[in-house]
DNA sequence: GCCAACGTTGGC
DNA sequence: GCCAACGTTGGC
């Protein structure tokens, strides 16, 4: 089993959008970076795990845990021309962009902080969150990274 | 295939 | 709102 992160504006979505949704589930959709897409296209399987992480906001933060539900398929927003992530060159048979589906699993019981993760430097080499010029809104997560940052919940 | 220009991300 | 870092685009 493998783990994730999942990041994501909570203007946008946030985890109490995932919270209210049917099901407590969503499609991780809009992802429209190649590097993203073959993490969740080529590893992510069903019973995965990831964190549900707030980007952009005033405070950036682990906020919850949330489980594969669904492995990759073809992301149809790409496909709506008024949807904001319209790609005119993803092709309907031959899909460029892909999602997968989630489902809340539990939110943290305190939102673990980017600056206090960052605290724990000297043991995060290797994750992507913490790399200086980081841009993947989804990244593999190290079981030790995993277990560090729920140390701090 | 190079690389400058551009748009986006995301912490601060 | 600023701006550094990054990915993508497109002219050559």
């Amino acid at each position: 089993m493998n783990y994730w992160l999942f990041k994501n504006e909570p203007e946008d979505f946030s985890i109490d959008d995932l919270a209210k949704a049917k099901k407590q589930t969503t499609h991780w959709d809009g992802v429209r970076n190649y590097q993203a897409r073959n993490f969740m296209r080529d590893d992510m399987k069903v019973g995965d795990q990831g964190f549900f992480y707030h980007s952009n906001c005033e405070v950036p933060a682990v906020m919850g845990i949330v489980e594969i539900v669904r492995e990759a398929y073809p992301d149809h927003t790409a496909f709506d021309a008024n949807d904001p992530h319209f790609d005119p060159k993803s092709d309907p048979e031959n899909p460029r962009w892909m999602m997968v589906d989630v489902k809340l699993v539990r939110k943290l019981e305190r939102p673990i902080p980017l600056k206090e993760i960052k605290e724990y430097m000297d043991q995060l080499e290797g994750f992507h969150l913490v790399a200086r010029g980081n841009r993947l809104s989804v990244m593999p997560v190290q079981p030790k990274h995993w277990k560090l940052i729920l140390s701090l919940e």
